[in-house]
DNA sequence: AAAGACTGCAACCGCAACCTT
DNA sequence: GAAGGTTGCGGTTGCAGTCTT
């Protein structure tokens, strides 16, 4: 912890009324780093009086504080049941896997790792666990350089863009590409959510970098669990795995009627999830690698009733059933908080095959 | 040893949702 | 329904500590 900052006339800006020996007085508010002494105040007020109203609270306790400031020095510092110290190798595999799936909610990933935080969690991944998978986005683009450098130069969308950062970071080793898509041998437009957004609302169209993973060759892939992961920029596929009951907590959270998540560790070791529609023994989208993808083709479902797609294509050269082509799609909040916390609140999967 | 660069993280800010009056 | 207050969240910032040169 850093020491509290010196008494600053600048962090006194905002203003609060305390009842001092029968008076209301003006104080100025601190901002800043909280002394041992505020800490103790707001700990033993706390203990002694439970969570209540904030602002009551900053002013009960004594303390010169806003009730945001408090809210936020408890939930982060001072709640007894933080756990303290480095991450472990569980709660990072944990870490990644709810945010391959839930993108920045960090409260949402923090309710499921119990003793820590939001922020915690957060700053976590901006500077651990980005920087890692950066460095091996790093090295495998090293790679691809040496490698085939013809091929990467229709990459430059996806990992020059801003919009794409994310996506190039959290890429794993064979992941040279910003979206991931998966679905039967056909391939076919497909959207992309940016689940590093905040809003999760942006979209992406396929890019000449999109990876893609087909079923197994001969292979039901629900029957025998296999999938088989290709990389379109050389043509070949790179990666396979076993498909395997997502074990981490998850599959409970997300019992949605009809729906499965399954977990997919590839040769890299990394999990990655599709969603299937049992009922029809059919993937409706994968979540590989920090993107959601849903899939639509010309047989495909009318999605957007699960995700709130909004058709805002004015493509007229769409005719091929296909409601999100190109970059005219808009993309509704997918509400994954409701989906996770409350199973209830989603409508059942009625899709409807045209 | 000193200075600058880098890193980790605590705390702030703005916004949106929710609640109360 | 409007207004004001509160809470919760995610993005961002600032700075102390550490590392590198």
């Amino acid at each position: 912890m850093r020491k509290p900052s010196a008494a600053d006339p600048d962090h006194h800006h905002n203003s609060n009324y305390m009842l001092i020996n029968h008076n209301v007085i003006k104080v100025k508010l601190r901002k800043g780093l909280w002394s041992p002494e505020e800490d103790e105040k707001l700990m033993n007020y706390m203990l002694m009086n439970g969570q209540g109203c904030w602002s009551d609270i900053a002013r009960n306790a004594g303390l010169q504080r806003c009730g945001k400031s408090c809210r936020l020095r408890w939930i982060n510092y001072l709640r007894p049941d933080l756990k303290r110290g480095a991450f472990s190798n569980q709660e990072e595999q944990l870490i990644l896997h709810l945010h391959s799936i839930l993108g920045n909610r960090w409260s949402q990933i923090a309710a499921r790792l119990p003793g820590r935080t939001d922020n915690e969690i957060k700053n976590f991944w901006n500077s651990t666990i980005k920087k890692r998978l950066k460095n091996n986005n790093n090295n495998n683009n090293d790679n691809n350089n040496n490698n085939n450098t013809d091929s990467n130069n229709n990459n430059t969308n996806s990992t020059s863009s801003p919009n794409n950062t994310s996506d190039s970071l959290l890429s794993g080793p064979n992941y040279t590409g910003g979206t991931i898509f998966m679905h039967e041998y056909d391939i076919v437009p497909s959207i992309c959510m940016d689940s590093t957004s905040s809003s999760c609302s942006s979209i992406q169209p396929l890019n000449n970098n999109t990876q893609f993973i087909y079923p197994f060759s001969n292979h039901n892939p629900i029957e025998n669990n296999i999938f088989e992961v290709g990389n379109n920029n050389n043509g070949g596929f790179e990666d396979f795995g076993l498909m395997e009951q997502y074990v981490m907590g998850l599959e409970n959270d997300l019992s949605v009627p009809g729906l499965e998540v399954r977990g997919v560790e590839n040769n890299y070791g990394v999990h990655d999830y599709v969603v299937l529609d049992k009922r029809i023994d059919h993937s409706i989208g994968t979540n590989v690698n920090n993107n959601f993808m849903i899939n639509c083709n010309s047989t495909n479902y009318k999605v957007e009733e699960l995700v709130g797609v909004e058709n805002n294509t004015n493509n007229s050269n769409n005719n091929n059933n296909n409601h999100w082509q190109g970059e005219n799609f808009k993309m509704g909040e997918l509400d994954w908080e409701g989906l996770l916390a409350n199973v209830s609140s989603l409508p059942y999967l009625d899709f409807q095959v045209e």
